[in-house]
DNA sequence: GATCATGCACTGTGATCGCAATTGACCGCT
DNA sequence: AGCGGTCAATTGCGATCACAGTGCATGATC
């Protein structure tokens, strides 16, 4: 039992219980995970190849950070379902927190940061192209984190990486339902155009566009479901 | 040594980690353990009379909440220091997600709710009146939460707890400078009265004048330890 | 007497074990 | 054949132990 079968490929940091932390929050985020399934730590200790013990730490970040919900009663975890209330408060917090990320980070942007935004952005759009949805919402994560990171304020980061982690699953409801075709015409390269001037409204305003179109795109989807 | 050797009296709650969680965050929201000083679960667990395990949990907990840092290269952790800069972009936050909490709350006020903000106050003031720095954080944090729990927005009110977490010490540094006796004249009474008549424009006016001059507050006292 | 090296105490991490509670399925009874 | 009860497997929780890395302090050396 405790002699790992499968040792699957975990990011090379050192702390394994923030390899399985990382592998899980990469679940959750490409929605990988369906909502509603409960998880257990032993089932995700024997997956991942680990012992149970890193994978309790991890789950109670995950859990603290809302990524995962504890019922009260039985203590037994599971991924947080999708309610229509559940995503207008993540809305709301994410149209004030990422815009205001990404006028910060139009202050102090480089040609670096263009560069590997419009490198992220091809990759987005391959993966568009080839139908990948994992290669997509990877990219788009990543789109949006390099942008966010730039702008040096780290609470408010952190506040936006537990927003994105909670809404990984509605996304996939999204293009479980509409598929990778009719996806939102980005806003990217305007984002970019606005970075690249360090025009920090311009900024402000194309994160806000791209944000609430992905974010009508999954009301819809919610309500469809519901 | 921090804090005194004292095996504190834990809330009966049925799990270990959630009493180790609530007391340390207690302590931390009412600024009992200073900024910037390094903890160990060892000593932690000690202080509180149990293994050093329930404590692991705890401590995961806070630090995905950011209420407690740990260093990256030693692992080791410690509450967080006070920056301007952090001081920011909580004050930022929080002047968004509170005011727009108590609007929601507004339009679901209860005469039960009214009463119970009212004895909270009186225990406010009475706290106050004796200079009992940790009775007037708690009432406090209990008059604001009273309000925002009646809101419904759970995944808002979380992160409205969390950013109370973070904000903690701050507070402690302001009353440690200028005493309580030359505290906020709070916006309590006008936030009652606006619950009371249902004006969510009006709580949330009132809320986020009480959030301004009390961040204001700890800003001036924060330039002033720097 | 000052500086450097060595060792020890302490840190977090992870594994293993035992415990109590809940779940789910199987079996016997009416 | 339907239903109720019981047993076993699984769950999370907490404790204890072992281990590697860090930092401080003491002691030895120049």
């Amino acid at each position: 039992m405790p002699a790992a079968p499968q040792r699957r490929a975990l990011a090379d940091s050192t702390a394994v219980h923030d390899q399985v932390y990382d592998a899980i929050r990469q679940a959750l985020i490409t929605g990988r995970i369906a909502p509603g399934v409960g998880v257990s730590l032993r089932s995700l200790a024997a997956e991942l190849g680990v012992s149970p013990m890193p994978v309790r730490d991890a789950v109670r970040r995950l859990a603290a950070e809302r990524a995962l919900a504890i019922n009260p009663a039985n203590k037994r975890l599971s991924v947080p379902s999708l309610t229509a209330d559940r995503l207008e408060q993540l809305s709301q917090a994410r149209l004030w927190i990422e815009p205001e990320l990404a006028a910060r980070a139009a202050r102090q942007t480089d040609e670096g940061l263009i560069r590997t935004l419009q490198a992220i952005d091809a990759r987005l759009d391959a993966a568009l192209a080839a139908g990948d949805v994992d290669g997509y919402m990877t990219a788009n994560h990543a789109f949006h984190f390099a942008i966010y990171e730039r702008s040096g304020a780290d609470v408010l980061l952190s506040m936006a990486g537990g927003l994105w982690l909670q809404i990984g699953p509605f996304m996939r409801v999204v293009f479980g339902r509409v598929g990778t075709g009719s996806l939102p015409a980005d806003r990217h390269a305007e984002a970019i155009a606005a970075l690249k001037a360090r025009d920090a409204d311009g900024a402000r305003r194309a994160i806000a566009a791209d944000l609430s179109e992905g974010m009508d795109k999954m009301r819809t989807a919610v309500e469809a479901t519901a």
